[in-house]
DNA sequence: AAGCGACGCAACCGCCGAGAC
DNA sequence: TGTCTCGGCGGTTGCGTCGCT
């Protein structure tokens, strides 16, 4: 019966409303999330044909104005911002609706490595598109696209984590096997304390290199730094890794692992006998196999390490918070894909 | 034909910055 | 300076559709 009503009010609005909106309302009433009664008694969910028709008819005779006093004044149950987010994304004469041109296609790819996620500053070189769409649009088509062709969508570069990030798992599991084994339980809780610490101060490292340097965050680098080093003067077992302390600043900083969790899992035990890869495919550098040997070439050994954090952080994508200027200058560390696959001239537009 | 999972996308949520007071 | 309102933005959700078994 309410589908009924829904379809005849359709049929009638279809005579209306300009060509542009038809094909939108072909897919009325079920996209969207089923509505929800607010504390306010106004409307969500889907929009009926009835309140776009108020909505369309109340902007084009005196234009949005306050979107806050919009819906009582178009006579619409609804809150200002629904309002303003139907009208941007869907109601608005000038979008452009239907499948990506391969040409915008490239558009977004080219500015998505360029902007990162900032979807209105990409919408703006696509006229007629909006945020929402192409954002919709990076999620179910061209990410997952990048992903098949083996490359990281937030960096735009080929995907290596899994291969680096191999020493990083076999120490998890060798961890876990230890803890399980109580060899050492008078550290286990101290270690377990330490790891939390480190995990919480590589945290805050990643997202402190992810801005660009200025003296604000070049302080607060130092601090931080101060901070790790402090960790390991007071458990001298426990050396930090010199490219750690390092590479404050730099994007590096997100590939790299709480050391002091390597070592002391590694080589706190009396006999550090620990063959950690058994696995001959693994390449020479990434071989974690240790016997004995001096401190010295084990903190080498683990310093030359260089691990990436297992989950693909977007924080850790310079293109989310730093300037355009400064994601282009770290492309060149190495070409991104699509530097080498697509218009040059567009990519010349942004440097 | 029915069941089921993947997909597509409109709409909501929560946060943030700008501006007014 | 602090608070409030508003608009904008990016992330996430949830439901209908599609395609496969």
């Amino acid at each position: 019966m309410q589908q009924a009503q829904t379809l005849r009010g359709r049929l009638i609005l279809s005579h209306h409303l300009p060509a542009l909106v038809l094909p939108v309302l072909i897919q009325y009433p079920s996209m969207g999330r089923s509505p929800c009664c607010d504390e306010k008694g106004l409307k969500k969910g889907p929009w009926t044909p009835e309140e776009d028709h108020k909505l369309m008819n109340y902007i084009q005779k005196h234009g949005h104005g306050s979107w806050r006093a919009l819906p009582e004044l178009a006579g619409l149950n609804r809150c200002g911002k629904s309002c303003r987010l139907r009208w941007t994304n869907y109601l608005r004469p000038d979008i452009k609706r239907g499948k990506f041109s391969k040409d915008e296609e490239q558009t977004i790819l080219q500015l998505h490595s360029i902007l990162g996620n900032k979807w209105s500053a990409i919408a703006k070189n696509l006229p007629g598109r909006t945020d929402n769409e192409i954002k919709n649009f990076w999620n179910t088509h061209l990410r997952k696209k990048l992903i098949q062709m083996g490359i990281d969508p937030m960096t735009h570069r080929p995907r290596t984590d899994f291969f680096a990030a191999l020493p990083q798992l076999i120490a998890l599991a060798n961890l876990h096997q230890l803890i399980e084994q109580q060899q050492w339980d008078g550290h286990t809780t101290m270690l377990q304390t330490e790891m939390v610490h480190a995990a919480n101060h590589q945290y805050m490292l990643q997202s402190a290199a992810s801005i660009a340097p200025n003296p604000t965050t070049t302080s607060s680098l130092n601090s931080l730094t101060t901070d790790l080093e402090q960790i390991s003067l007071l458990n001298p077992q426990h050396m930090l890794s010199p490219t750690l302390l390092e590479s404050t600043g730099s994007e590096d900083v997100s590939r790299q692992v709480p050391h002091n969790i390597m070592q002391s899992t590694f080589f706190d035990q009396p006999d550090s006998n620990i063959n950690l890869s058994s696995d001959k495919n693994v390449s020479s550098s990434e071989q974690c196999h240790v016997e004995g040997g001096s401190s010295r070439q084990k903190s080498l050994f683990l310093s030359e390490t260089s691990l990436p954090p297992l989950t693909d952080m977007s924080a850790s994508n310079p293109c989310n918070v730093i300037s355009t200027s400064k994601c282009v200058a770290s492309s060149t560390l190495s070409p991104s894909w699509s530097e080498i696959l697509l218009d040059e001239e567009l990519m010349r537009e942004f440097e």
